[in-house]
DNA sequence: GTTCTAGAAC
DNA sequence: GTTCTAGAAC
């Protein structure tokens, strides 16, 4: 087995033309920030923006979200690319969803407290974790949206402004108090059933999503029949009742 | 980050 | 006997 690829976001965050990057790699770009498919999935939808660099700090800077967050006017400026580049991403996402689905649903943007790759990478993922690659315990937990190893986008800008004290410790992110998460047991992140195996944990997640799209694929056709156009508030509606 | 696989768990 | 996890990767 080769080496594992730490770099290979960090090749992509310095190409100076990303256009010349394979399309199965780049989802997008801009002068500042940098959109690539994950390679191994873990929602049917999953994206990462990287800040490139020497546009918005040099590789070092841009290391990870702990060496980013040294500076605190650095760190505000690279989050909001990330944060715009985002959205615009989940925008693309949900209509895809549509066209490919016939519904859409959430689409969250948040960090790993413990990277495992270099170059910072901002996740943009569907919310229902069915993604091929989901293999393990780890990988699960590291996703799961409240167990705190998932860092949500505005959570760290929140506690960025919100005091110095807050900004310092946030900048050291220790892996001794993260790694512990990925260990703990397996509980589904909708209805907190808790499953002893990774298969019994997917064929749940599974049917929890088949539920919730034959309720969605219901409230479109009755709002059809009602008249009322679909499309524009689907995508608000469908995040109100995540 | 993944792949592979020994042996634990069932 | 088969499924599943979890640690090694020279």
């Amino acid at each position: 087995m080769a080496p594992p690829p730490l770099a290979a976001l960090r090749q992509y965050a310095s190409v100076a033309s990303p256009a010349s990057l394979p399309p199965t790699v780049l989802f997008g770009h801009t002068d500042k920030t940098l959109t690539v498919y994950d390679k191994y999935n873990k929602s049917l939808f999953h994206l990462l923006v990287l800040p490139r660099s020497p546009a918005l700090g040099s590789e070092a800077e841009l290391e990870s979200l702990q060496t980013l967050l040294k500076t605190k006017d650095r760190a505000r400026d690279v989050l909001a690319a990330l944060a715009e580049s985002g959205e615009t991403a989940r925008k693309q996402i949900q209509e895809e969803m549509t066209e490919r689905y016939g519904w859409s649903w959430g689409v969250r943007m948040g960090f790993h407290a413990v990277p495992s790759m270099l170059h910072v990478h901002l996740h943009v993922m569907s919310d229902d974790l069915l993604g091929e690659a989901m293999k393990n315990k780890k990988h699960y937990n590291s996703f799961h949206p409240t167990k705190g190893f998932w860092l949500p986008l505005e959570d760290v800008q929140a506690w960025l402004e919100a005091d110095d004290e807050y900004y310092k410790r946030m900048s050291k992110l220790p892996k001794a108090q993260y790694e512990p998460l990925l260990k703990e047991s397996l509980s589904c992140f909708r209805c907190d059933k808790e499953l002893k195996t990774i298969p019994a944990l997917k064929t749940h997640l599974q049917e929890e999503w088949d539920a919730k799209e034959k309720r969605e694929l219901a409230k479109g056709k009755k709002r059809k029949a009602q008249g009322a156009p679909d499309g524009e508030d689907d995508a608000k509606k469908a995040k109100a009742e995540e």
